[in-house]
DNA sequence: GAGTCGAATTAGGTTAACCTAAACCAGCTG
DNA sequence: CAGCTGGTTTAGGTTAACCTAATTCGACTC
């Protein structure tokens, strides 16, 4: 062998390694996994809009995802992770959660800024830098925002939490998780005192989509629908299923 | 503007943000800089060969950065970083070893594992990650193989060390830095006690690229030249200029 | 059962980043 | 100065991942 086969050989062995799982597949497979968690098939459309890009792309990258046997799909049908294509989302999951808990608990980030240093992160991070950070900051099982972080082996809690916005008044409910993505949001709510732990009763909700008044901490406050669908909460004590 | 717009326009000031400096440049300018450092303008052989691509793939990459202004370069001639380039080059640069330092710092990991760990993501991080994990490390000026890391300004230290190889014997020298990349060579320099900081005295010397026989903490061993080229030294005291 | 409409796909195009094989050129060698 | 040669570039090709515009499809309505 000459010294340029070598290394032509050295290129396609390096190659060989991951390919199939590209960066970007990683973030179409997580998107995937929680549109599925939220409703059925994820159609092209949703995927679409969570990623924004548009939805002539994401047929593209969804046909290639389904033929290295990822995704079960069906044309005009959506699609729907398949056993290998749901491990590989968990991974990715696992290590951007990991990495949000990993920057807030020991590099001193706020809440609100880590998402989006996640996003880049996780497609690059080993799996031996992800059991690394997990293990300094003590195996935790929720990441900042609440999400459960799924196992090295890929074990998550997927219970279903109500968000605020489902909820009728006379409940009280504790935080277990709010949406991530969004840093004035997440600002926001830290400012009124909204964040996983935190115990809620509800005051008031305006129909149509209304304000919904809370009691938080004994201060009184009313936020937006569309930011209450952002808290998911657990019943408390006696109060059982939403009101309606 | 309708929602579709939107969303195009969304992803338009996305791309427009980095677009330029790419992960596959940033390792091109970080090449380049290490080559123009050793001798000269960097030409497309070296380069190709540093970084395990076709010649013919180089050329391309180095026209696409000379478009946009990060190399001076003609035609046969090679290329050099131009003022723009070099900034580039020394914030990769600075991401990396900030990087190594701190996974081993502070996660635990030997000096033999972190170059491929930071060869990946030195192109993820944000500033501030890597700012922060400078900072929880006490601002080294040296990663674990002793290369310099450059500030935030882009100030680095360009001394220029002799290697083992480069010394005749009777020359007491302190070891300042070892290559970065092999675990191999690591693992095995840190078996025999060569790690930066040690004293060696080079006790003998054989011509035609010869084994080496140095005494390092009153062991006695002999190296062979290649592995020796991989150990850079500072003179000692009252020695001077390597003899040829 | 034809019409309609939004969702999805197809068609066709772009850019980055690689590749191999073929031409090309600069500088030395006889 | 003609010829060689190794380094370099050009030519032409591939793949991933996006895009827009045009087409097609499914499902629901009249
Ligand atoms: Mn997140
Ligand atoms: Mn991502
Ligand atoms: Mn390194
Ligand atoms: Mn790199």
């Amino acid at each position: 062998m000459t010294k340029s086969e070598q290394q032509t050989a050295k290129r396609d062995a390096a190659k060989e390694q991951e390919s199939v799982i590209t960066g970007p597949a990683e973030d179409y497979l997580k998107a995937i996994y929680e549109l599925e968690l939220a409703g059925g098939a994820a159609s092209t459309n949703d995927i679409a809009q969570r990623l924004s890009f548009a939805p002539a792309s994401v047929t593209g990258m969804i046909r290639r995802l389904a033929e290295h046997g990822l995704l079960a799909y069906e044309r005009y049908r959506g699609v729907t992770l398949t056993a290998a294509g749901r491990k590989a989302a968990l991974r990715t999951l696992r290590r951007h959660r990991v990495i949000e808990s990993y920057l807030v608990g020991t590099l001193g980030y706020r809440w609100d800024n880590v998402h989006e240093e996640a996003e880049r992160l996780e497609h690059a991070a080993s799996e031996e830098l992800i059991d690394r950070m997990a293990a300094a900051i003590g195996e935790p099982v929720v990441d900042p925002h609440g999400a459960p972080i799924p196992t090295r082996e890929g074990v998550v809690d997927e219970t279903q939490y109500c968000s605020l916005a489902d909820l009728g008044p006379g409940h009280r409910v504790a935080v277990v998780r709010v949406g991530d993505d969004d840093p004035e949001v997440l600002r926001y709510l830290a400012s009124i005192g909204i964040m996983p732990g935190v115990t809620i009763a509800v005051l008031a909700c305006e129909p149509f989509d209304g304000p919904i008044t809370l009691s938080i901490e004994n201060e009184r406050i009313s936020i937006g629908a569309p930011l209450a669908a952002q808290v998911l909460v657990d019943m408390i004590g006696g109060s059982e299923a939403p009101s309606h």
